[in-house]
DNA sequence: CTTAGCACTCGATCAAGTCGAGTGCTAATC
DNA sequence: GATTAGCACTCGACTTGATCGAGTGCTAAG
């Protein structure tokens, strides 16, 4: 717990240094941020809040840095959530609401419009469904011994996946199969289909749809194809701290790499909470002068995505974390209008992305 | 057209410098080539070389970089492509294979596997088709005022679209209409349909579904929305040239921003050819640096798209080429196994990435 | 035409010197 | 005891000058 005082300076370091990337320096703090004191006793300030870990000088007789303990206190305590300007929310909605019809559209558009506000790179993941339950499928013969199986399930999204038809199936031999194990599978999800076919009589047609059903139904759940977006490298490579091309190289490398991003998935809380990692508490060591921060979206439940930012230990927190807060809201939002309830069951709202009632399970 | 000495000096300062980054001196060309005149003797060549514009000097007294047109020279005339490695032919194959049933995924391989081979940066645009025919499509209901539009089309691509369904409109209702419409619009493409569509008697519902299905339909004619997969841009950071940040951010900047890349697609020749495009051959300010190597792929009329490699001047062409090639035809070889000719009417083969007898048009 | 020899050019690298921002400390002041 | 003016000191950033050597162009001889 810092005096009063000295939580005033260790916020005005934090927050110039965030601005210029440059040590800041005891005189710089009394001009520029109103301070009534001389820049002597902030240096003696400075000088203790070094020796308590708070900030901490690159070289000698050069002005501080905030250090990762610094960040944190900032964040915990010191900072001020800047609310996105009004103007700036509703074009940020309207924008979502354009492309609202379409699931990729908006994953894309999160990440670039969290990149832009927050000035760092951002990072999407698209919703994964606990237990993906099925909506509607149909099986589709294309040509030769080549079928193709279209899966639709109950959160709106679509799966595809093309199989080999055994000898002598015809399109209707697929449809009638289809048809009938539609009205069966209607709202089940993998296990319950796995349960399900065991027991009843089928035909081999009927045998082979449910065959390659659960073999596409087995790569929905599995966490390693989620797919992440991301947008804003060019922000990250604008900071100073990634001038050095050697971090460069490791940041790009790794947003291309999606099997990477994917690790930093599972650790983000469930429910409101958001998750800031500052330097040393990431995994790994490419991470460790960055920061990111991780918001959960979706129901938190049955149906959940993350989005976050990721950048220089200096990141605009105060931006950044509300940004990423408001980016989750909305998409909770769209993913709400589309999933959650069937037909009928919640009462009907002008146009979700507007109202907001919480629809749950289904 | 060059002597044959002039030629040798030529395509060894073009290899050197490709390999190395760093102008050529005489004598490294008479030590490493196997020249058998002095040192001298090739200054006086390489001295009417620059005279004659296919090579030049940073500065008085530097060794020399090939120019612009030296490249060219070197593309059009010396350079002998080196054929892929048999092992590495078949490991990419495989991994094709692998992935062969799921569309997104080999695109996505396609970039990486070029930027690997070629070591520059990949592009891979998804293949357009030229006018959409309809496969199957099915009208769902999802909730509330929400319905969900899914349509196959014969390519084997799959499209989505989320739409308001007008008030009292049940899943049944849908679901007729979807079934009668199927049958008379299947292989139809959107101009057809539209003609179609005009004359007939259709009930409310079914008029519906035919306006949603048009605009869905039109989105797929719109060029603008291809999607371009890139992978590859740690390679092109790891050359010197892009070193400078300054080009680095130009770089990254353009592959994260998909407009930019689709218009280099259009450029692209029908047929076999491939294009080379060199420095100041480029359409923008940003390339006038880099090279690419583009090639179309699919039937080159129906169904298309191109593949291609983005990187500095000094571009291992030799390798470049015939992987861009090497690539292309496994996609139009995937794409004919999909597309094509519809059930039954192509001969039948034992599985469409070996053996290979181009089938056309539906 | 070829080539040995040599003067010359020019970037790269290093050492020395200067500048100035910013500190820490001391001693005077409130 | 806390604050502050004053000042010596530190150290990176930048400049300058010198040196080195790779590589050329030219000349004159073979």
């Amino acid at each position: 717990m810092l005096s009063e005082r000295k939580e005033r300076i260790l916020k005005a370091v934090v927050e110039e240094y965030t601005r210029n990337a440059r040590p800041v320096a005891s005189e710089t703090l009394q001009r520029e941020y109103g301070m009534t004191v001389s820049s002597a006793t902030i240096r003696n300030e400075m000088a203790e809040l070094e020796a308590e870990g708070y900030i901490y000088q690159p070289h000698t007789s050069a002005g501080r840095i905030p250090s990762e303990q610094g960040y944190r206190y900032f964040v915990q305590r010191l900072m001020q959530e800047e609310r996105l300007p009004r103007a700036e929310q509703l074009t940020i909605r309207h924008q979502f609401h354009q492309v609202a019809l379409m699931r990729e559209e908006w994953l894309q558009l999160g990440a670039a419009v969290l990149a832009r506000v927050a000035r760092a790179a951002a990072i999407v993941s698209a919703p994964v469904v606990s237990a993906s339950r099925i909506k509607h499928f149909e099986m589709l013969h294309m040509q030769d011994h080549l079928g193709l199986l279209v899966l639709v399930l109950q959160d709106g999204s679509v799966k595809q996946q093309l199989v080999t038809v055994p000898d002598g199936t015809s399109q209707e031999d697929l449809s009638a199969a289809s048809g009938r194990l539609n009205a069966s599978l209607h709202a089940r999800s993998r296990a319950e289909v796995l349960a399900n076919t065991g027991k009843e009589f089928l035909t081999r047609t009927e045998q082979f749809v449910v065959r390659a059903l659960l073999e596409l139904m087995a790569q929905l759940d599995n966490r390693d194809a989620v797919t992440v977006y991301h947008d804003g490298l060019v922000e990250l490579l604008d900071q100073p701290e990634f001038a050095s091309l050697e971090r460069a190289r490791a940041i790009v490398e790794v947003l291309e790499r999606p099997q990477v991003l994917r690790e930093l998935l599972p650790g983000v809380p469930q429910g409101d909470g958001i998750q800031i990692l500052i330097g040393s508490e990431n995994r790994w060591d490419w991470m460790k002068e960055c920061a990111v921060v991780l918001a959960r979206y979706g129901d938190g439940n049955e149906v959940t995505g993350v989005v976050g930012v990721l950048g220089p230990l200096r990141l605009p927190y105060g931006i950044a974390i509300p940004s990423v807060r408001y980016i989750a809201r909305i998409m909770t939002e769209l993913l709400d209008d589309i999933g959650g309830s069937g037909p009928g069951v919640s009462p009907g709202r002008a146009n979700g992305l507007t109202a907001r009632e919480s629809t749950n399970d289904n």
